[in-house]
DNA sequence: CGAGGAAAGTTTACACCGTTTACCGTTAAT
DNA sequence: ATTAACGGTAAACGGTGTAAACTTTCCTCG
């Protein structure tokens, strides 16, 4: 039994202290313009640079492993601003999931970088199983699902897929709580991919600043974005209160 | 007269071609997964690091002027693609090139991070200057306005806009040929800033990675985003027939 | 308790990077 | 022919990631 326990021993408290520290003070080096380096994290916590490499193998799990906690502390904050509705509401809950999420983006365009538009090669396996345990991607998912369980949208059953299509459905290599999915419902992970594409589309191009900044300022084009999923989610009936609660949310600032 | 002739010295036309030198080996260099470095820059031209301060003012200058000629040049690929279609079959050349712009961006990811990835401060307004030019957005633009020019999709009036929407339409700050656009067909820019969007969004996310790889591959995910658009483009009536290019085009690998 | 060993640091070193300064031929213009 | 601009160099500075060797500290086990 004893050995099934985590082992706190002093030592490994004090280890994932000093993970939680990297996180931080990673995260506070990005918040004031600096760009992330290790040598400036090892600084920062008065360290010398190859210190850090008691904790991390090389710069680019320094850089995941921050991305990873800046996702998890990130998708914390949209899911206590969203459950600010009742459990089975989630059509609302997913509205200001959305609209927090692209407020967290635009406002906070370093730490939106790192952890959404940091290229990923398709040969490197390890960073993109990474990329399949993302919190916010999982987030996402699952409330998806329990629009879908209220509301009943309409989604390709797994025979209308192309066959690539239906495979990806059934065994997600991206992040995703499929496990909740029952398999012969597995055709809503292909209303989930497009519509991740979609909600990433307009918030990459407000992030990064591709993009005139008073329409980023104004939230028109994400409001308009963000409308034309009111239909294909099942949300008609709905739509003037979603609308209601969308365009609150995007005045909060 | 004589001083209003481009004056092609000697002195300027080895300028010009030392230019030209930069950004090619630039592009090699991106091409081999090396990373762009000013220092490889230079060297790769037999010359030393300090050399090269007498063509670009800093290293983000040096990418600046790579990104630029890459959109023109891969701008020109697929314009050169689309015009196996007529001159009078502008919805069939859009969709050509909205599949090239795809292809090149998945099949050189390090070149679409560095056109379209590039993350710009909204203060930056020098670089914001640069990317008003973009040949691209021009190009796509264009496009956009003959596809209406012979379809006469609907698209809003000017008062029925957000004030700021109506204002970034008429005096644009992002790429776009607007000069053709009548001042009082100026909500064609909303179109084209929703559709740019919704482009923009599945390409950049396939390009860099953050799918399932073989979504990616399959295409399916970019085919089912460039379908959404037939319909408010007033392409309803050519829907198979542009499918059947879209799908061809997507083929041809 | 004390010996042994792992863990967590440091120092030193290397090869890169962007950038500045001072200097020097070559080339073009007056 | 003189002068000035141009296009280059060498040296240097401070920054980066990373590797190797060495030291100190703490925990465990006989």
């Amino acid at each position: 039994m004893a050995q099934l326990r985590v082992p706190v021993t002093r030592r490994e408290r004090q280890r994932e202290a000093t993970y939680d520290e990297i996180v931080a003070v990673a995260a506070a080096l990005l918040d004031e313009g600096a760009d992330l380096s290790l040598r400036a994290v090892a600084a920062r916590m008065g360290m010398t640079a190859p210190a850090l490499y008691r904790y991390v193998a090389n710069y680019q799990q320094l850089v995941d492993l921050v991305a990873f906690e800046l996702d998890r502390e990130a998708t914390a904050e949209w899911a206590e601003a969203a459950e600010r509705f009742a459990e089975d509401d989630p059509a609302a809950r997913l509205v200001v999931a959305c609209v927090r999420f692209r407020q967290w983006a635009v406002s906070k365009p370093r730490r939106f970088a790192l952890v959404f538009a940091n290229p990923i090669a398709e040969e490197d396996t390890e960073r993109r199983e990474l990329l399949t345990v993302s919190t916010s991607g999982h987030y996402f998912t699952d409330l998806l699902w329990e629009v879908w369980d209220r509301y009943r949208f309409p989604f390709p059953t797994l025979d209308e897929l192309d066959p690539v299509i239906r495979e990806a459905c059934l065994d997600p290599l991206i992040p995703a709580k499929a496990e909740r999915i029952a398999h012969e419902d597995r055709g809503l992970m292909w209303i989930y991919m497009r519509s991740w594409s979609a909600l990433y589309g307009v918030v990459t191009l407000e992030s990064t600043g591709h993009c005139d900044p008073r329409v980023i300022e104004s939230g028109q084009l994400f409001r308009a974005t963000l409308l034309d999923w009111i239909g294909p989610l099942g949300l008609e009936a709905e739509r003037q209160r979603l609308t209601g609660i969308l365009d609150e949310e995007l005045a909060r600032r």
